[in-house]
DNA sequence: GTAATATAGGACCAATTAGTCCAATTTACA
DNA sequence: TGTAAATTGGACTAATTGGTCCTATATTAC
């Protein structure tokens, strides 16, 4: 190895920016705030990580392996894979309390800021999104193995279903509900699949 | 009345900005973008909206105001309050087909953009949701009058999962997903309050 | 020591942003 | 005809944006 090795921590000057991207967007995260925030200079982050887009698209891709193994480890370690989905609701209530503010799901913030006008961030968007319907369904078909959910309702279809309920009580924390409406709209979700028929 | 009348049309020219913001996001629309869709000068926007801050604030309104009466006579038209919750919920398929592109909802993009960062606008948001909230919540009441919905769960719940499942479909066409899977969870969604016990 | 690389910092750039101001013109009403 | 107000269009600002380039310095391996 040639030269002189990098100071700073790469992965760890990602992870600051995901944060901000998470916290903030991508357009209302300027480069001055990335620089700021992940201490290094102009020069180094060119050189790093070539332009705020393709960092950005990094960021993406870790949020979303971060997620999907989060999520992985959560149904392998969960008592029943119903308690793991009841887990997964429900603990969207403890968004309203973060400390870092209500910053929703990055990869929902980044559809809704510019998933129509960038077809790659559109596919990266939807691949991630298909990842945790992917580990949904894992876990509805072995609920409903289990006998903690019906089978009168195609599994993929409960999947689409949980992706769309986290999604909007993703939504209503930003859009200011309470951790208490959460917990409740949460938990009646869960009871849904419960007790369908 | 004094001096020249003015020419353009400002309610109409407020809808125009509107339909931009919907599409496009607040910060993502320039005054160039409204000048060219508006059809005025940057004069005449000036002295009627005052800025482009003044003019976002009131096309959010004008849209929780349509949205609200556009809500209140489709439940006063359907044929029983249950169908109008399931149109509610199914109509969001049509979203994937709009020629104007997946703009998902104002007040939910609003609040996904920046009502972290303007509590005026987040008040607005919230105001908003509120009242769309209040509108299924007289539906849920009347269906359970009705006997379309059971009594079990307190209404002002099952009200709170309809807004939240409407937000989650329409971030759901935002990422992409298909008329069919809208569908299918709008309807499975429908099939929950149907068949609780 | 030398080559190779990373660093910080600043000059610089072209573009865009929202917004102000002014001058010239048009349209109404009294 | 005169006054009040709306119109357009362009000049202009101050700030910010992402990005390039250059210099000087520091740190490593060979």
């Amino acid at each position: 190895m040639l030269g002189r090795p990098r100071k700073f921590d790469e992965n760890g000057a990602r992870e600051v920016a995901m944060q901000l991207f998470w916290a903030k967007g991508y357009e209302a995260t300027s480069l001055s705030n990335l620089l700021a925030a992940m201490g290094i200079s102009k020069s180094s982050f060119y050189q790093t990580f070539e332009s705020k887009h393709t960092l950005f698209e990094q960021c993406l891709n870790q949020y979303r392996d971060i997620l999907v193994s989060t999520m992985s480890e959560g149904l392998a370690n969960a008592p029943t894979p119903m308690m793991f989905i009841k887990h997964a609701l429900v603990d969207v209530a403890n968004d309203t309390n973060d400390p870092l503010g209500r910053r929703g799901c990055l990869m929902m913030n980044t559809a809704s800021e510019f998933s129509q006008r960038d077809s790659n961030i559109a596919r990266c968007v939807e691949a991630g999104i298909q990842a945790t319907k992917d580990i949904f369904l894992q876990a509805v078909k072995a609920a409903q193995a289990d006998g903690d959910i019906s089978s009168n309702t195609r599994a993929d279809i409960l999947a689409d279903y949980l992706v769309t309920v986290v999604s909007g009580l993703k939504s209503q924390v930003k859009a200011g509900a309470s951790r208490k409406q959460i917990i409740n709209t949460a938990e009646f979700s869960v009871r849904t699949l419960q007790e369908m028929a």
